[in-house]
This record gives structure tokens, sequence and C-alpha cells, in this order.
DNA sequence: AAAGAAGTCAACCGCAATGTC
DNA sequence: TGACATTGCGGTTGACTTCTT
């Protein structure tokens, strides 16, 4: 009984990819594309885990794989996606073109993370190097009821289309009915609405990448019902000015002793959390739109 | 120059979500 | 509807490289 392992163990080639095997797996996936992953090694005769397999090709031998330094721009783009999705890598990644999450994720544990640190010091940040060493590969501490904004909602009730995306205070809100999205990717029941949202997404807004909806009409912005509350209002925010704010109200409260610096990093998380979680009624929402920079939108 | 510390990143692991029968 | 298969994800590890003393 239980769930069987993904591969026999016995007779497998495990860590660093040779340049045969890589060939090999190219071209396999070059003749055949890319899935059926547990039958791929047998049938391209490698001697590795299809997930093995899997992961060389997503991580490292895709033709679209971007190499090079991480700029500024993903930098930032990274921060506010991470502000906004937590440790969601493979999202984040998914507004990175040619970046892949293992490559964020490596990113953002060896450059963004110790920077905040850096940035904003805190009494639990001045652990002997020694500790530092020993914890270096320990992930941030679960951030236990923070706010990111998981966008994984229920339905779609209403789609924007937003001319200028630059201009948060005055786009034009056209409600249209609801509609699955079609093709790949999950139905929006069920499933992840960020990753559900095939091509064009909520996240487009803040994407340097993005094609404007000038550029392309079908560019729409699907927003997800947060108990009344949408999506496209928490991304018209600047989360890493609020990030700053938001770090040094934590160090004014004697909470902060007990906060891991990526509980700082959540940027009034907990009260777009509320949103998601209907906490709050609409004059609470109304009166908090200043303090998260955000717009209310009256029905 | 050598040794240890620290940093980097590819790869692995386990679990959960999803698909299929 | 449940069992099993498959896929995808995030956390973690460990080998290798670079830096510091």
């Amino acid at each position: 009984m239980g769930r069987s392992p993904c591969c026999a163990k016995e007779g497998l080639n495990r860590g660093a990819w040779t340049a045969m095997e890589d060939k090999i797996l190219t071209e396999y996936i070059r003749v055949n594309g890319e899935g059926k992953w547990r039958n791929l090694p047998k049938r391209a005769g490698l001697k590795r885990c299809g997930k093995s397999c899997r992961l060389r090709w997503l991580n490292y031998l895709r033709p679209d794989i971007k190499r090079g330094n991480i700029t500024n721009d993903e930098e930032d783009l990274i921060i506010r996606l991470h502000k906004l999705l937590g440790n969601r890598w493979s999202l984040i990644a998914g507004r990175l073109p040619g970046r892949t999450d293992n490559e964020i994720k490596n990113y953002w544990n060896t450059n963004i993370g110790k920077k905040f640190v850096q940035a904003h010091p805190s009494p639990t940040s001045n652990r002997k190097a020694s500790n530092q060493s020993k914890e270096k590969s320990q992930p941030p501490a679960p951030r236990i009821g923070s706010g990111v904004v998981r966008t994984k909602a229920s339905r779609c009730t209403k789609v924007f289309i937003r001319p200028e995306p630059q201009n948060s205070t005055d786009h034009q809100q056209l409600i249209l009915e609801p509609k699955p999205v079609l093709g790949e990717g999950p139905t929006i029941h069920g499933s992840d609405c960020v990753g559900a949202a095939a091509g064009p997404d909520p996240l487009d807004d803040i994407s340097p990448f993005m094609i404007s909806a000038k550029d392309d009409p079908s560019d729409f912005i699907v927003d997800f019902e947060m108990d009344d509350k949408f999506l496209s209002d928490l991304l018209n925010t600047d989360f890493t000015s609020l990030c700053d704010e938001d770090v040094e109200t934590n160090y004014t409260s004697s909470s902060s002793l007990n906060s891991s610096p990526t509980d700082l990093f959540s940027t009034h998380d907990s009260v777009k959390a509320r949103f998601s979680e209907g906490m709050f009624n609409d004059s609470d929402l109304q009166s908090m739109t200043p303090l998260l920079g955000i717009e209310w939108l009256p029905e």
C-alpha cells in the first residue's frame, strides 16, 4: 500500500549531470516533447529518475532559460512579487521570463533576504557568525498568519480592463460577465487563480515585462473576489516602500522581538490577509485604504 | 600558501494537488 | 468515489567555489 516511489532507486545515477546525459535528454525532448517524465528515462536511455530529468530540463536545459545575473529590475520585481505572493517561487518565476523558480529561490535566499536583514537589522539578527553558518540553510521561519495575499479564490467575479497600467487612480473599470479561463492551465474553480490566469493575470500590473493593454487588447486583468474587495486594488500599492514603514512600526512593538526578518518584511500583510479572510466590514476596509495606499472603489 | 568560513547553486526529497481509471 | 499515477512545488542538502584570516 501507499505511494510507490517515483522511480526505482537501484542503478540510477545521482548528482551532477554529465554533458552526455544533458545531450540525451535535450535530444529526446526535442523529438518527443515534454511530459511523461516517469517513462522518459527508460525511453531516452537515461539512468535517471523521471523527476530528476524533469528538474534538469526545467532548471537548466530548456532553451528559453536566461543565463546571467539578475538585473536590478528583475530584483525589484522579485521583491514586489515576494511581498505579494510569499515563497511561491514558481509563480514569481512565471513573471520573470527565462528565470526558474529554483534560480529565484536561490537568489532570494542568498541575496535579497540577506539585504533586508542587513538593511533592517533586528535583535534576532545579531547572532554569532558561528550560529549563522549553521543556520545559513535554514529557511525563514514560517510566517504563521502572514498576510501574503492568497489568491486562491473560489470564483472570478469581475474582469478589469486597465487602459493605462501606470495610473492607479483613474483606471477604468469594466465589469464583465465572469468567464472561465480557457486553454492551458487549470480552471478557476479550486485552483490557484494566479496560476490559473494563463497568460494575462493580475500580476501583469506590476511586471516590467508586461505588454500593455494598449498594445494587446486581450491583456485584461482578471480580478478575483476577496469578500467584495479586489486583488487589483492591492496590486497598485508600492509594497517595497510599505515594507520600510512596516519594519519601523514593528520595531517599536515588543512583539517584534520574536519576529524573524521575514516577519518584519511582511508589509501590512496582516491587514491584507484580513481582506481575504472577511474579517473587515466595508467601513473598516474603506478607512484602511489610505493606510494601504489603495483606492476605494464603491460598488 | 594553507585552512577554515562563507557563499552559491544544482540537485534531491517529500508532500500536495491534480489527473486517470 | 476511491485508489493509484503523475506532476509540480517548496524546502533542504551538499558539492563546489570564493573569500578571509
